[in-house]
RNA sequence: CGGGGCGUAGCGCAGCCUGGUAGCGCACCUGCCUUGGGCGCAGGGGGUCACAGGUUCAAAUCCUGUCGCCCCGACCA
């Protein structure tokens, strides 16, 4: 048992002006942490009490089926170069030299160092699986830290990884951190959605992010409250509405029709009096696209084709173009490649790359002036389309796909609307925003081929092993549950994941009757396995119920008057709900409540 | 990296425009008082005014530069 008389829980009454989410302003004023630098923050003994809490119960449940090391935070450059992460990286990456000049990073995750062990270490199918985890502070030079500790540039993060013979065996390997990671959140109390994510650069098969809703989050999530399918914006797809097809022009052509002063798509559909949705919109970017045998880089013009009031999502269309880089035409090139001011843009007449599949992306071949030209899922087979005729107040009517131009690529590029029809049932999908606590994805041979980590398999044939990768932000899922647990006067954390399960709160220090008997009950409660902090403070009740309110202890028990009858009061943070209970009764209410033994 | 804002006591702020003794609330220390929702009274401690340079008899205040922090955007394995 704890006295708060003896301990450092800096509380405030006002938070930070800095401060702005709810998470970020209550560890302040609750006094779990400071801020050393942008990003960067002390934790002090209340939120290193939770952090413990919540890393056994990682540590606990991750044991089931892996295997806990510790590996450096310090890295050598070698090793992410075998991976050919140290440029990938970039500013995101912290690099150091150490005193004889060599190159060292700050390790921002681990994938490098743990498969540097595969690859010397694994010698066999018989060896697999494997799956090793670790608890490690990782670093990231963030662009932006933000939001207390939500996005910062040291943290703490459980990753781990999964190395098997096949994909049946990686399969099985993500199956079982899904599992795991589904016992980990809610144990620690919070409400949580999977949803399909984006494997970007990754080259992950499959992509599973750990979200709570939240507005202090930086992602988009489209969910179905009926069938529980749930997609990250950048992932998330629906079931469109049919749109109505405009009637042929009566010549059976296209027609050029001169519409002056139309810029935009809102203005073109009123001018000619048609629905927005059968107007074709042209967003004309420029791409990188691999090197000339000269060394320089080849950049391509990029057409992308959307429904008139669609809006693309950059992420999508990175995954449509295989991650090459790409940024929104400047005014020059726009005249350059379609010899037309912007406003009046369309796929007529473009000259295009041919495509050459190969086993991960599409190779473009053509001259270096030729446009991959990507199209939306939401406008194939639709007919007699409206589009800019890359000409000063001239547009199309009556467009049709493969009569009067051509796609490189069709892919959903669209963004969700909240509303929109689920994808798997039909249900108005719901859009809002979140955090990401964790993240497990199937990295496939992406880093064992590229640094050379294989086994033999039963054959004696030299296979590479497949792989997984499985993050969870530790920091995030306290701030997570204080989002979604708090109100005016602070917050209340799940009984498991708190630093102290029970405030035990005499209401006059200075009565000693009323201070034994709360070192008695907070004894008992302790002997009963819960984490009690006894507020000794001489200071007035209003003074602790406020502290107690403030920090996140999910139950309070009131020693005062009642005590000459026998009786406390147990108060519960989250309903502010209060109950009179003999005292002799208070351990079997308190684990009615919660048993910690349970 | 682009745009905006802010740096004065532990926290929240005023003072700056119009240069002249550095202030207020909370917190803190001492004493008295009080004890069921941040109580009252009295006394007290604490600030190189982010840093550097300049202008001036005199700079928190005006000028120049630098650094730091926050917000929006870009970015984000």
């Amino acid at each position: 048992m704890q006295r708060w008389s003896k301990l450092f829980i800096p509380t405030l009454r006002e938070a930070p002006a800095d401060a702005e989410v709810a998470s970020h302003k209550f560890l302040v004023r609750a006094g779990y942490i400071r801020q050393l630098a942008a990003g960067i923050y002390s934790y002090l003994f209340l939120a290193q009490r939770t952090i413990l809490k919540i890393t056994d119960i990682v540590r606990e449940e991750m044991n089931t089926i892996g295997q806990e090391l510790f590996l450096p935070a310090l890295n050598p450059r070698d090793v992410w170069e075998a991976s050919g992460r140290w440029d990938v990286m970039g500013d995101n990456m912290f690099r150091l030299k150490d005193r004889k000049g060599a190159d060292l990073c700050l390790g921002m995750t681990h994938e490098e160092i743990m498969t540097d062990i595969a690859r010397k270490e694994l010698r066999s199918y018989k060896q697999l699986p494997q799956i090793w985890y670790q608890i490690q502070t990782k670093f990231r030079d963030e662009p932006r830290p933000k939001s207390g500790l939500l996005r910062v540039r040291q943290f703490t993060m459980k990753d781990s990884y999964s190395f098997d013979i096949d994909r049946a065996g990686l399969d099985k390997s993500f199956d079982l951190h899904d599992a795991v990671y589904r016992r980990i959140f809610n144990r620690c109390g919070l409400e949580f959605v999977a949803v399909e994510a984006d494997s970007g650069s990754m080259g992950g098969s499959q992509s599973q992010e750990f979200m709570v809703y939240t507005d202090a989050g930086e992602d988009l999530v489209a969910s179905c409250a009926k069938c529980g399918y749930a997609g990250n914006l950048e992932k998330a797809t629906s079931k469109l509405e049919a749109v109505e097809d405009l009637p042929a022009n009566p010549s059976g052509k296209r027609e050029k029709v001169y519409t002056p002063g139309t810029k935009t798509i809102d203005d073109v559909a009123a001018f000619l009096k048609t629905p927005v949705n059968n107007n074709m919109k042209s967003l004309a970017f420029m791409m990188t696209d691999g090197t000339s045998p000269a060394g320089a880089t080849i950049h391509r013009p990029l057409l992308v084709l959307m429904r008139g009031n669609d809006q693309m999502n950059e992420a999508k269309l990175s995954g449509a173009v295989g991650g090459r880089e790409f940024r929104p035409m400047q005014e020059e090139e726009i005249v350059k490649y379609f010899n037309s001011p912007a406003g009046y843009l369309g796929p007529v007449g473009l000259k295009q790359v041919r495509v050459v599949e190969n086993k991960d992306t599409a190779n473009y071949v053509g001259d270096a002036d030729q446009f991959v030209v990507v199209m939306d899922e939401a406008l194939r087979g639709r007919k007699n389309l409206v589009s800019g005729a890359n000409e000063l107040d001239y547009h199309f009517t009556g467009l049709n796909i493969g009569t009067d131009f051509e796609v490189t690529a069709c892919a959903d590029l669209r963004n969700v609307v909240e509303g929109e029809g689920c994808p798997r049932c039909g249900e108005a999908l719901k859009l809002g925003k979140a955090v990401e606590i964790g993240h497990i994805f199937k990295l496939g041979t992406k880093y064992a081929e590229s640094m050379g980590a294989k086994v033999l398999d039963s054959d004696g044939k030299e296979v590479t092993v497949i792989m997984g990768s499985y993050g969870i932000g530790v920091e995030r899922i306290l701030t997570a549950c204080i989002e979604q647990r708090h109100d005016e006067n602070g917050f209340w954390l799940a009984p498991s994941i708190a630093p102290f399960t029970a405030v035990v709160t005499p209401v006059n220090v200075k009565d000693t009757a009323l201070l034994e008997a709360s070192e008695k009950i907070g004894q008992q409660l302790e002997a009963a396995g819960y984490d009690v902090l006894l507020d000794d403070r001489n200071e007035r009740p209003g003074v602790k119920f406020k502290d107690a309110d403030l920090v996140g202890i999910p139950f309070r028990i009131n020693v005062g008057k009642k005590l000459a009858e026998g009786k406390v009061e147990v108060v519960e943070r989250a309903t502010a709900q209060s109950t009179e209970v003999a005292v002799a009764d208070l351990l079997t209410h308190l684990q009615g409540l919660y048993n910690p033994r349970a």
